[in-house]
DNA sequence: CGCATAATTGCGTGGCGCGAAGTTTCGGGT
DNA sequence: ACCCGAAACTTCGCGCCACGCAATTATGCG
């Protein structure tokens, strides 16, 4: 890395940074396109890489594995806007609702297509990449609750534990969504499943008092 | 499979079951031990296949990648042993005390090691297949879960989505209590994370009066 | 323009997942 | 007690993948 290197969002930082992003984004998106075509049991990374115009070699230096590469062109950014767009919402707005509000908002933009998502249970691999990019999803929004509560999303449990609690209840809303009839919108599901892990901000004391015997 | 064949326990169904399950169980803690004793990068699939003293044929019959035996020996059993202690739970006992009290004495007992766990977030792929059969407890919790609010696990979309909450919570809970200091015990980290998220049993009418101008 | 750094590529290696065919072992029926 | 069908295990082998190494090329910067 030399003096100024990649810019976080890609813009006007050097061509350098600028051709190792849209070569990254060329692969996860053929990755996304092929597997969708013919199947995720169809692709071999040799077609992704003649897909984006590089070599197979090349892959393996931006994904360490053929799933990784379409999950990033499904879950990459949406990490960051989840958190983005929770510290857009107005200040005044509990945090339990403005949570639920700022993930249903960023979870159906874009094109959560039915067909998109069920690529993703398709396979075991490609669920285990899913299970993983969850959790990806959850340092942003864990720091964007911390900013909203006052907390460290380093230090203090609970931004990240509440951040856990929701990325697991995306994941099975996700679940319940592919398994429901074709009129159920993924927003409803989400938004119900979200309402009742957010919970209030943190006691003031967060120490519990109930037993412990076992242990 | 003839007549009769394995119980879900194991106990008195057969010969051939018998050694089904034997083997496989060899297979998982010989695959723990090793990856114990030499670090997770130096098991190889024959080892744990000539420890097991079966082909390394076999082994690919029971687990389809190396993480997984790793991983079922640490946490194949205790997601029935989580779901069978909220329903052994007081049923006067509010659901949210329950699940705390039930998850925290289950992930307790055994051996927590902090060798163990560490072992599991030392490789990404380990991780991956940590995280997944996180979701592997979900199953059994949510039907406690069920069982105990009165709802179905297959149709209701509380209980999954409660289940995979808590099981967020609690990977979370692990995560931090491997960064704290050495006096930390993680059933005192768990409890704090759990009762966060635990929260009451479903209202009557699920359906949220929010507003909702996207998608 | 020239050097340092980073990225890409070809080649080779080790390993893995799995399909097919043959062999051994177990279950149960007569 | 014996035998036959089925299940599990084994051996062999193929295709694929992740990665280390070294050479080549593109880029940043003075």
């Amino acid at each position: 890395m030399t003096v100024v290197d990649n810019e976080p969002d890609g813009r006007a930082a050097g061509l350098r940074a600028r051709k190792k992003l849209a070569t990254r984004d060329a692969l996860s998106s053929a990755a996304l396109r092929l597997a969708l075509e013919r199947g995720p049991e169809n692709v071999r990374v040799d077609d992704i890489a003649a897909e984006a115009g590089v070599s197979a070699r090349t892959y393996n230096n931006y994904f360490s594995s053929r799933e990784e590469a379409i999950c990033v062109a499904l879950t990459a950014d949406r990490a960051l806007r989840v958190g983005a767009a929770l510290r857009a919402q107005p200040a005044d707005k509990p945090l339990a609702a403005a949570i639920v509000d700022a993930m249903v908002s960023q979870y159906c933009l874009g094109e959560p297509d039915q067909k998109t998502i069920c690529l993703l249970f398709s396979t075991p691999a490609l669920r285990n990449e899913f299970f993983r990019t969850t959790t990806a999803m959850e340092w942003p929004l864990a720091q964007a609750i911390a900013a909203r509560t006052g907390l460290d999303a380093a230090h203090d449990l609970f931004p990240r534990a509440l951040a856990g609690a929701l990325s697991g209840a995306a994941r099975v809303a996700a679940e319940h969504w592919l398994g429901a009839a074709d009129g159920v919108r993924l927003a409803d599901v989400l938004r119900e499943a979200l309402s009742w892990v957010a919970t209030a901000p943190p006691a003031p004391s967060p120490l519990s008092t109930m037993g412990d015997p076992e242990c």
